[in-house]
DNA sequence: GCAATGATTTACT
DNA sequence: GTAAATCATTGCC
């Protein structure tokens, strides 16, 4: 069952990002089916420098995070990998979560093949960088909603105890100063998919 | 440990 | 208009 645009319009981004672990995420490209369970979470905010519509700043780049919650933000980072968000909360307030790791349910064969065949399959999509490449997805899939037919997340019934997940900082964004240092970070404990 | 890599942003003329 | 600095990472040395 595919997650209601009502989820991602709520306005708390930090319990957005928390309920989005043990959900999945979908895309179908080329006709091929790729997706996994959501296991690494990091939540961004206008409100903080981590983020990058930090002060409500909208560029041609960071324009989709000002739309209403449910829209897809990918962006090209250090000119290598592409990074996928969940835009969060109403039109016009710019929150964002970042997907950063999954655990493979669908599309192995199509995920390895993408990141070539002699990767250990943990390595498919234990990273931000890593997912996006292995699920298909780059900059086309900018601005898309999350109701699409070719990009979603649903809810598999799996529920995440609340002891099992971790809180943590933020990872790479040294640059944001004392907001680096916000536990805005979700994990899963001790899943084999968390990034390292 | 650190180079690769390019879109984006900012600082200039 | 052009140019330089920056970056929510990965993979190979």
């Amino acid at each position: 069952m595919k997650l209601p645009e009502s989820f991602y319009e709520r306005t708390n981004v930090v319990k957005i990002a928390r309920e989005l672990l043990g959900k999945s995420l979908f895309t179908k490209v080329d006709g091929v089916v790729t997706g996994g369970m959501i296991v690494e979470t990091e939540a961004y905010s206008w409100k903080e420098r981590g983020c990058h519509a930090y002060g409500g700043r909208m560029t041609a780049r960071n324009k989709i995070m000002f739309d209403g919650g449910g829209h897809a933000y990918v962006y090209l980072c250090y000119g290598v990998h592409h990074l996928f968000n969940v835009v969060t909360n109403r039109e016009g307030i710019a929150d964002a979560v970042l997907i950063r790791a999954l655990e493979p349910i669908a599309g192995l064969k199509e995920m390895k093949r993408r990141r070539g065949e002699l990767q250990n399959p943990i390595h498919l999509t234990s990273g931000p960088g890593k997912l996006t490449k292995a699920m298909g997805i780059d900059r086309n899939f900018n601005g898309k909603f999350l109701l699409n037919h070719d990009v979603w997340i649903e809810n598999i019934g799996e529920t995440v105890n609340s002891k099992h997940i971790v809180v943590s900082e933020r990872i790479g964004i040294d640059y944001a100063r004392e907001d680096a240092m916000l536990p805005w970070r979700f994990t899963v404990k001790g899943n084999k998919w968390v990034s390292k």
